[in-house]
RNA sequence: GGUCCGUUCGUCUAGGGGUUAGGACACGUCCCUUUCACGGAUGAAACACGGGUUCGAUUCCCGUACGGACUACCA
């Protein structure tokens, strides 16, 4: 069918990818599966000041992890090669000088001092200044500037840009997928620059060239550009194009007070905003990343999705071809959602016991005997959000007890548990299966011929071998020590506990 | 300041002219368990405010308040 779906996701390689970008990349991704159509990876580095070394690398990087994976674009290549716009720069050109003769743009040499003193200058009076029609008849454009001196301006090597001719009058609309009618008067739009003197297009400019070369369908993108889209818009109809369906999605705002989710958040509330680790080649500072973190591909996806959409059903574990099977434009909310760490740390735990126990102890504990490893994974998984607390627990678990559970000695320790733990003492070098059925049935008949109950004794016994109050279940435990080292926790608290 | 967008439990949200306003996370209680965790059950918890339209508005319309985005030769 020729007009399948098409969308994009179109990163500036300015830094690492804000997770709310992964999110609109996902959102793309989704939309592309459900409709059968295209999803597309392109490059937006037409600013060479903000270039960030390694970012577009990162951006492929965390889109892989996640398996969100372009159909065309960057890294896979396609029939609309180069998917890099500073390796488009002539066509962007080519386009703006078509919009110069039809006279829907003109060439404007205000330097960028002009311009802030202009500004300056309506401030201080109150006002806002905007380079629209009003204003552009009294500025150095080839509006303003009779033709032979435009001329001898470019001729001379003077630096200019181009800007977009907006129209004084008239009204712009579009149905948005989520917002539905937007609509925008011409005069609040500026006559936005759309080469800059560098030679290279603004985003604007190049967005809108590349997704109609491109065939885009439908541009999924963040709320940040709802107040531009009428000035894409306005250049569709200059160009003589049919301009794609808009879907402008919700922000991702701070967990707690008010904003969207930044950078800062990050290292305040102690989790992460970006996919994976990012170091920064200037600085290298290091900022957290859900991979790294222990964040399951699953559950960021999941957790992801969920933010600012859902099914309208009560099922909430979606794996990647759920969502896209579930997925559609309307269902995604227009207010902005906060972030909530808790939230993504509980869809951690439900993945994370879906995960193969075997794989689990093969990644995380890779030191231990697989039969070891796998029980261990037995005993900690209900107990973990990240898989790597795995070694943690291990680690702890193997370490005799430094301390022994003030709280629970001061309650329990009494004449009875320590008969109970003597006896259990004596009886544990004789139990020949040490297995937990076998030990559980040791330490019960002890104590049961000598009259002391199960209750009385257990917690204590807990306290005696891990030194916790509290914890994974014992017998399992006294199997995992090996019975040897059962005997000799056991005959040190004993010692160490105090006296009655 | 201007333009645009938004507002249902603490959070993510369902719903939509007449509902006991539903679910999930988090929180409380209970059950399970020798303990903890898991699991199960249960509880507390919301339609920002003011007008209109209507027999009836949380739902539709208009204001107000609050929040947000944008307002660069950045994306």
């Amino acid at each position: 069918m020729s007009d399948s779906v098409r969308v994009r996701f179109a990163p500036s390689p300015t830094g690492p990818l804000h997770i709310g970008g992964v999110r609109t990349a996902l959102y793309n991704y989704l939309f592309a599966r459900k409709m059968g159509g295209k999803f597309l990876l392109r490059i937006e580095d037409t600013d060479q000041a903000r270039f960030v070394p390694g970012a577009e690398n990162y951006i492929l990087e965390s889109l892989a992890w996640l398996g969100i994976s372009p159909d065309e674009g960057v890294g896979v290549g396609g029939p609309h090669e180069p998917y890099r716009q500073s390796e488009r720069k002539d066509l962007y050109k080519a386009y703006a000088d078509k919009l110069l003769a039809d006279g829907k743009a003109y060439y404007a040499f205000d330097t960028s001092e002009d311009l802030d003193a202009m500004r300056a200058s309506f401030e201080s009076q109150g006002s806002a200044f905007q380079y629209n029609s009003l204003t552009r008849v009294k500025l150095k454009n080839s509006i303003a500037l009779a033709p032979a001196e435009v001329e001898q301006l470019i001729a001379s090597g003077t630096p200019y840009v181009i800007r977009l001719k907006v129209p004084a009058k008239g009204e712009v609309r579009f149905q948005d997928s989520i917002r539905d009618w937007v609509h925008v008067h011409t005069s609040s739009i500026d006559d936005k620059v759309l080469m800059k003197s560098d030679g290279m297009p603004t985003y604007h400019l190049a967005n809108v060239v590349d997704d109609h070369i491109m065939e885009i369908t439908h541009v999924i993108r963040g709320e940040e550009w709802l107040p531009s889209a009428p000035l894409h818009i306005l250049l569709y109809q200059a160009f003589g194009w049919k301009a794609p369906q808009f879907a402008h999605l919700p922000l991702l705002l701070k967990p707690e007070g008010n904003g969207k989710l930044s950078k800062r958040d990050a290292d305040l509330g102690g989790f992460p905003v970006f996919p994976m680790e990012w170091t920064d080649p200037a600085t290298g500072a290091v900022s957290k990343g859900f991979k790294q973190e222990g964040y399951l591909k699953e559950a960021t996806l999941n957790f992801l999705a969920f933010l600012g959409w859902n099914p309208g059903t009560e099922q909430e574990m979606f794996s990647l071809t759920e969502l896209a099977d579930a997925f559609s434009l309307e269902r995604i909310n227009k207010a902005g959602a906060k972030f909530d760490v808790k939230k993504a740390q509980w869809f951690n735990e439900q993945y994370i016991k879906q995960q193969d126990p075997a794989a689990l102890a093969a990644d995380y504990l890779p030191n231990l005997p697989a039969d070891q490893g796998l029980a261990f994974v037995h005993l900690f998984l209900d107990r973990i959000t990240f898989p790597q607390e795995l070694a943690v627990k291990v680690a702890e678990f193997q370490a005799r007890p430094a301390i022994y559970d003030e709280a629970v000695l001061a309650s329990k320790w009494n004449a009875d548990a320590l008969s109970g733990l003597q006896f259990i003492a004596q009886a544990l070098p004789g139990v020949e299966s040490w297995e937990p059925e076998g030990i559980k049935h040791a330490i019960h008949e002890v104590l049961e011929a000598n009259g002391i109950k199960m209750g009385k004794v257990m917690q204590i016994l807990r306290v005696a071998l891990s030194g916790n109050g509290a914890g994974p279940d014992l017998m399992i435990s006294m199997q995992l020590w090996g019975k040897a080292e059962v005997i000799e926790r056991l005959a040190t608290a004993l010692a160490k506990f105090p006296a009655l």
